[in-house]
DNA sequence: GAAATAGTGTCTTTAAGACAGTATGTG
DNA sequence: CACATACTGTCTTAAAGACACTATTTC
């Protein structure tokens, strides 16, 4: 077994915002092969002594701009046939997000010519709608349209990635942190309670959830308020690190 | 980027059964470097036309003599230094198996010179009592003990692969049918406790126990009961596969 | 019958859902 | 003052925890 039969290994990363009322997630145009012409998830090689977190965070700097957002791993796929004449296993990540974030660093620093970071930034992107066709534990490959409502086509199994990613998102929802990530510092509760509503496909009960919220000690009141609404303005909250013991 | 910078790529297994009040996994002894004279998850190379999940199974069968137990991919550990004076990134599953199974197939054909299935069953196997010394979500590396309560030495990074294993056990406990895994076919509610309270590492109420796994639909009264106890024997319960709408 | 554990019935406590009613901003 | 949304208080409902009590086996 030579070292040339290693398979190639990479990262793709699912960058992932809640706007709109949908799931959106960042996809680049591919213009080489495997793939050209469809969208995919920014990705590139693992560095020879690059971990793979490491790797994750230099695509997503390199190809949307973004540093300091949440970064996880999310699973490795490495079905032999995921790419066409290659053997490539890939560690897929997924980040969060928020949109005001993302609308300003991600998609500038991808469409335009070099005014992110280091390189291949030259691919046209896109926030893509992720339409998910299955409720709960469900799972599977997800559906992508682009913002005129078009269907985007996804390369390889990105659209199985971007599956997984919402799983997991929806998974760890009631027991993470982790709707916070996809608002700026300062959110109301509602717009919390949209971004939940968002990530898991259905309605919450209001009551329930502010109740929930409040008593998790997770997020604490600023004193300040929602300015120029055409109601009632609503206290601002911020996230705590605490971990809500 | 020549191909020969790809890194090596392995899985290991986590092959893990919950005995005498404690999770337990099994763990070889190393007989070459990186690791010798330590003990280890089974595992081995990808293979170049396997996928991860079949490589997997692979190990799962050539080291435990183990076939169509639950098996599921875990987390891909990558840092640079992880292996000395080599680049190796591994992908971890964890297998599920009850106790008798194990202590049947696992360790004779892990031991036993050449009982097992296609070679390198020589290395000397244990079952080891893992110690968990977090709560909840913390996770992190655990312990191992021999059965005579010597700590053993875990080689690499395999008691940070085991604590991520324990974490996403107690993790997915409460929402996914994984407890049976580690049954026999044929099992007592309070053998079904007793095995939650293992995984948890921490007591749990009977009366409500038995009333969620009751309503659950996922257990079926087998109209069996115990036998040759000295008390009242219980009722048999076996798992339905039914995905407890 | 004593001992041990299985299993049932019911009360209390807690969290979720429902909903009426009050508060505070804009036009 | 009309309107919209924020926020509060309370009733109902469902699940968890606690515990008393009955059932069935071995010895």
């Amino acid at each position: 077994m030579a070292s040339h039969d290693h398979p190639s290994l990479t990262v793709d990363v699912a960058i992932l915002t809640a706007t709109g009322g949908g799931l959106h997630a960042l996809l680049v145009r591919r213009d080489e092969d495997p793939g050209r012409g469809r969208y995919a998830l920014p990705g590139g090689s693992v560095g020879r002594d690059e971990s793979l977190d490491l790797a994750a965070e230099r695509v997503l700097a390199a190809k949307a701009g973004l540093e300091g957002v949440f970064l996880e791993q999310l699973y490795t796929f490495g079905a032999p046939d995921r790419v066409p004449r290659a053997r490539v296993v890939t560690v897929a990540h997924y980040a969060l997000v928020d949109e005001e974030r993302l609308a300003g660093a991600g998609l500038l620093a991808a469409a335009g010519p070099g005014s992110g970071g280091s390189g291949d930034a030259s691919d046209p992107a896109i926030l893509a709608r992720l339409r998910v066709p299955w409720l709960d534990e469900e799972g599977g490959a997800v559906g992508a349209e682009a913002p005129d409502g078009a269907a985007v086509a996804l390369a390889l199994d990105h659209a199985e990635i971007l599956g997984t990613a919402v799983k997991r998102l929806r998974g760890k929802l009631d027991y993470a942190p982790i709707g916070f990530q996809l608002l700026p510092e300062r959110f109301t509760l509602r717009r919390l309670q949209e971004v939940h509503e968002t990530i898991l496909g259905r309605r919450l009960n209001k009551d329930s959830f502010r109740r929930r919220m409040l008593a998790s000690a997770q997020i604490a009141p600023t004193g300040k308020r929602e300015e120029e609404t055409p109601h009632r303005p609503a206290e601002l909250y911020r996230f705590t690190r605490h971990s809500a013991v």
